[in-house]
DNA sequence: CATGCCCATGCAAAAACCGCATCGGTTCAT
DNA sequence: ATGAACCGATGCGGTTTTTGCATGGGCATG
């Protein structure tokens, strides 16, 4: 007694389906490249791991036997699997199909997000995406660990085992309550903020929005009332709604309707201040990244 | 440049399996019951193979490469399919399960064979029936030719190819239109339908039928009128309910529930006369077929 | 810097496989 | 009835493949 039971190989399966199929030993042989006693061989080497007889030869016929029958229909299962499984593999591999992690912040998700998304429909529709939606600076930790391998994120990164790439400028707008007198107003300019109350970003939970804007208005030498900080723009609107002040957001944020709370263009200068990057872990090796970045260029050329 | 596409072997996918899950090729190597260097090599021929590298190797840790987390799921699907295919062959081939091609006459199909096929649920329910309803002549045809593999049919079954095994006998009832004088007898004999119209068998359609009832009609001197000859039962009961005559018919028959059409039991010689029959060709090589007589035994014995 | 761990590689022995020749059994035509 | 043709099984020698042992070389740890 061995106490190990043998396994059989596709080796044996191929020369079995094409002996099931031809029901003639040499034709079979002929189609497996090979002469027909190693064929009968293989065959008999099958039959004896599994015990079971799988054709019945006479000199003039061969037939298969009910429980070959059964098996030459998991066999070819077995074989179509193992052709699509070595497909797919060579496919993940050339970077042609797989899944990439993608963070982003909720702003991006409102704007540049749904044109990534809808040009991946049409120009890698095999490559999977991974959504999660974190702030910026977990998406920083989460590339360095792994747990996703892009991220859409506001600058800077200065990390040095990132690349980057920027994918998006975009406008800030005005958000005004209802009955605000600058909303008789087609555009607006900074300076219209001077002294007034505006509900602004948190320099912890937004940094990079809260430094922007700070830059922009002592550039300009303009100084609003600082009355609420936030770091999510729908509470900021929110709080607009609730007549606190105003606030400037991005442009996108006017995709969120909140009621009598009203957008007015701002123009500043630079004139598209708040920049989307993309950052991944240089050595990343995800072998759909080639793919997605190219994704990722041309959503951002369309910018 | 050779040509031939190379094909991978379910060892190089039981070895990467293992390397995979261990992370460890020394462990891998003897989970596998082999060193660990032709391990190595396994990995190294299927890599080749599929042309894509599956796992990331330095000489202090072994990681899965993208492509190589997908073949690894890929693997296992393969695996457990063989695994799967060699157990059911081999419970076809040890008559545990398969199919059985079953012949049954349309009245059988009304007592014997739903008694089968719940018997069939609770002792043998890995095997298949694939049901052909035929008259008796027709099952003889399809059991020579192989059709199917078991007939249920009528006497007599004279074919030398053929065993047999008796199933069932059962008693005839009478069919009685709506107001005949009999129907206020509790039970009747043969006698009670001599001289009187009687809707019987055709000899073509019905053999067994017409012989039965032509013989024991005889055996008692009893000379019923023939009005109509019909092969199949429920034709029949629509002209005993027409008025038209009166008709002998198995007792089974009674679950048909035509309207103005009333049974009520006869005595005859032997009690039972309604003989139906299991027959095979000896010769057929069904696994199953063992199996599956055992039920028709037990199924015969409640009878 | 020495040690330990781990995978890759060189090499010889063992095993598996293949092809050739041939056997035994069956069918078909003469 | 007999011989030819066909077909799958088997014996056998040569070749290829695989295995195990010994060892090399990279890398982390202390």
């Amino acid at each position: 007694m061995t106490g190990l039971s043998a396994q059989f190989e596709l080796h044996q399966i191929r020369c079995f389906v094409a002996a099931a199929e031809e029901l003639h030993f040499g034709r079979a042989a002929a189609r497996m490249n090979m002469t027909q006693p190693p064929l009968s061989r293989q065959i008999q080497l099958l039959e004896h791991v599994l015990g079971v007889k799988l054709l019945d030869r006479t000199s003039r016929a061969v037939k298969l036997t009910p429980a070959g029958r059964v098996f030459l229909l998991e066999a070819r299962r077995i074989l179509r699997l193992a052709e699509s499984a070595a497909l797919a593999t060579r496919r993940i591999a050339a970077g042609e199909a797989g899944t990439i992690a993608l963070g982003f912040t909720a702003a991006s998700g409102y704007s540049f997000l749904p044109r990534l998304l809808l040009l991946r429909a049409s120009h890698a529709p095999n490559i999977d995406l991974a959504l999660r939606e974190m702030v910026s600076g977990e998406q920083v930790e989460s590339l360095l660990t792994g747990r996703i391998d892009v991220g859409l994120l506001r600058p800077p990164v200065d990390r040095t085992e990132f690349s980057t790439l920027r994918v998006a400028g975009e406008r800030l707008v005005a958000a005004l309550p209802y009955g605000d007198e600058r909303l008789e107003q087609a555009s607006l300019r900074l300076s219209d903020f001077d002294g007034r109350r505006l509900v602004m970003y948190a320099p912890e939970g937004a940094r990079y929005f809260h430094d922007m804007l700070a830059g922009l208005f002592e550039a300009e030498g303009v100084s609003p009332i600082a009355v609420q900080s936030l770091s999510q723009i729908h509470s900021m609107l929110a709080l607009v709604r609730a007549g606190i002040g105003a606030a400037l957001v991005p442009e996108a944020a006017q995709s969120l309707h909140f009621d009598d709370v009203h957008f007015r263009p701002v123009t500043t200068s630079p004139d598209a201040p708040v920049e989307l990057f993309a950052a991944w872990r240089t050595d990343n090796d995800n072998p759909a990244l080639a793919s997605f970045l190219d994704l990722l260029r041309t959503a951002g050329a369309a910018d």
